[in-house]
DNA sequence: TCCTTATCGCCAACGATTGTTGAAAAACAA
DNA sequence: TTGTTTTTCAACAATCGTTGGCGATAAGGA
């Protein structure tokens, strides 16, 4: 994704409106590595502009994406996640415990499917999720005083 | 997933009663190869038995999952899939056009996440999805006798 | 300025899935 | 066969993430 600045630039040469809410979103997008759900989008932007509807968050994301500088993912964590790294070709860590989602990147150029196993299939991408537990969820809870941790 | 004669002996041993219903569903996943959606389970099973519920095709396909007999699966199309493939090690070939999946029967042992690159997950499990086209999608449309599809 | 677009709030709707209830049917152990 | 337990069905309502209206207001931008 590209600089706050560039986005009110695209926006305006693609027609569309530069608000303070819509900046206010690609700040909060800018250099996040969580993956936010739209939820999550809207849950730190409310912090900064509290009015803001989650209909005008579910919008500019689906701008963002719409012009290529995000990347919406399913990742089967029951929520659209966002991402802003439209740049580093990668795959992604899953947590199965918080669904917390990271990079992984890494190019896997020996991906390649064996003669005939394709099924006839035009194979034009894919997607590696690679699941597991988060450090913060591999942590042993009980160790020295027990912190609490809420489960989202 | 065993035969239809061991399942209705594993629900038996497990509690679980056997019923018409639950057979035919087991009939039904013998040997899909489709991973076919709680509905389309239920839109077979309607064919030879009208009244049944989906509710039941739900709770069938959920007590099979719970016995590790069948799989649940989020590629992305929106539903969960169901697979009775639970033996062979294997990834998925997902049609982007008509959401068709099929099972891409190969092992990735050069899936070796880079030294670092993990970020901290134990991670224990990698799922590739493949996105393309299926055979039927990728058939042109316009040659001799023109072939009506339908979008499902 | 003036036209266009965005936003808000509010509420309804979506599709996939799960839950509820009560009555009827079936499974199966004794 | 009888009696107990489970399952099913129908008909709903409810859930969750998401999208869609609506009119009123506010704001962008040439
Ligand atoms: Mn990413
Ligand atoms: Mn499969
Ligand atoms: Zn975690
Ligand atoms: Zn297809």
């Amino acid at each position: 994704m590209r600089t706050p600045e560039e986005l009110t630039e695209l926006f305006r040469s693609s027609g569309r409106k530069v608000t303070a809410q819509r900046q206010c979103i690609f700040r909060v997008l800018q250099g996040d590595e969580t993956h936010p759900s739209a939820e999550a989008v809207h849950a730190v932007v409310s912090r900064e502009m509290e009015t803001i509807s989650l209909k005008t968050v579910y919008q500019t994301l689906h701008d963002l994406a719409e012009l290529g500088e995000i990347a919406s993912l399913d990742v089967g964590t029951g929520m659209t996640r966002f991402d802003p790294n439209v740049t580093d070709l990668h795959h992604h860590l899953v947590c199965r415990q918080c669904g917390s989602v990271r990079d992984l990147v890494a190019v896997f150029p020996e991906l390649r499917i064996p003669e005939g196993a394709d099924l006839g299939f035009d194979v034009g991408s894919a997607e590696i999720v690679f699941r597991g537990l988060c450090p913060e969820c591999r942590a042993p809870a009980g160790r020295g005083r027990a912190r609490a941790r809420s489960s989202t």
